[in-house]
DNA sequence: TCAGACATGTAACAGGTTACATGATTGA
DNA sequence: TCAATCATGTAACCTGTTACATGTCTGA
């Protein structure tokens, strides 16, 4: 299982509890992983009693108690041979797409509905991806900043999730275009008939 | 959950074991999903039970016997209802971009590896799914067909798997070329502090 | 002769989701 | 006043993976 994976690379980020783990981990890894906050807090456990990360309790008055989380020598070497391994294909569960498979027995307005929220979160999701880079770059050129930034990794993840978002968005108007084009056909030959 | 409605989906295509099932779906749903088939024999019993799926028993001596698989008017109906539901988020898991996270920590050489295995089987899956658009469109242009075919959702599905692979491709080639100049930088400064 | 296709399934385990419980503080 | 943020966790449940069991036929 990865997600002890994903879980110490974000930790690379700096020591964290785990909400704001869970935080961080939905935008720094939102274009490759998901997992939800109770799973963190039940993995952080795990991890710990592995000796992978290390707890501290930090004591707080006006606010519950926290463990702010920090990967010890033993999570770093752990991590550094999972980066050396091959990696799984992608896993991958897209709803959409198996609504659009069995689009033409449906409702096809109700489908070019979902292809345009689909769109429209896609639009939204690029936008701040590109912020993000604007912000890591801070003014370099991206030759100056691979040769000079201490982590490039982050800076590729994010250049991966602006393609995703890009094509994401080039096929939902290819898809609304056809899908609509038929409905029109359907409506026209639904009206021939009656 | 929706494997159900990925499997009454696949069954559009027509009656199926769950053994013809696995392999379809594998190749049919090869850029959206994934299952195991220890998963389907469960699940269609649980769909049997249902009564959105039908299996009928076909005896065969030289063979283990099988049982068929077909959707339901139920199943039908259930679908229906699904395609015009709103979409769930995409759920994706990818491995490598945990490691390229993570990468600025570990051996570079065994990341470019890694990413050389990725845009090669991209490039393997994105020459099936142009093989398969081919056949599909049988002469005709995307026009010509969109008019006149029994069903376009697994064309556009189609699509998408080529958009993803090539988009597949090029964050490949990217993030190689960066990794490499970086892994110079890198060789680079430490002969120099040699 | 050996791998792979055909064909179905179970059992054990690992991973992931949803709902619940608690409760003060802060900003709109 | 209402929703959101901070902060942690449990319990029940649902999904998904891996390994195992069985046995013949076909082609390389």
């Amino acid at each position: 299982m990865s997600l002890q994976h994903a879980l110490l690379a974000t930790l690379l980020d700096g020591d964290a509890t785990g909400y704001e783990l869970a935080k961080r981990f939905d935008i720094a890894a939102s274009n490759f992983w998901h997992a939800q906050r109770a799973q963190l807090y039940a993995e952080l456990k795990r991890m710990e009693d592995k000796g992978l990360v290390s707890g501290e309790t930090v004591l707080q008055t006006i606010r519950p108690n926290k463990r702010v989380m920090s990967i010890t020598e033993e999570g770093l070497e752990e991590l550094c041979r999972f980066v050396t391994e091959p990696s799984d294909r992608i896993a991958l569960k897209d709803d959409l797409m198996v609504k659009i498979t069995a689009l033409d027995i449906a409702d096809h307005d109700a489908v070019l509905a979902d292809i345009e929220r689909r769109r429209e979160s896609a639009v939204a999701q690029m936008a701040r991806y590109v912020g993000d880079v604007e912000r890591m770059l801070h003014g370099r050129d991206e030759e100056t900043f691979v040769r000079t930034t201490h982590r490039i990794g982050p800076y590729l993840t994010l250049l991966r999730g602006i393609a995703l978002e890009e094509e994401n968005i080039r096929w939902c108007e290819t898809a609304a275009r056809l899908v609509a084009a038929r409905r029109q056909r359907r409506t026209a030959g639904r009206s021939r008939t009656a």
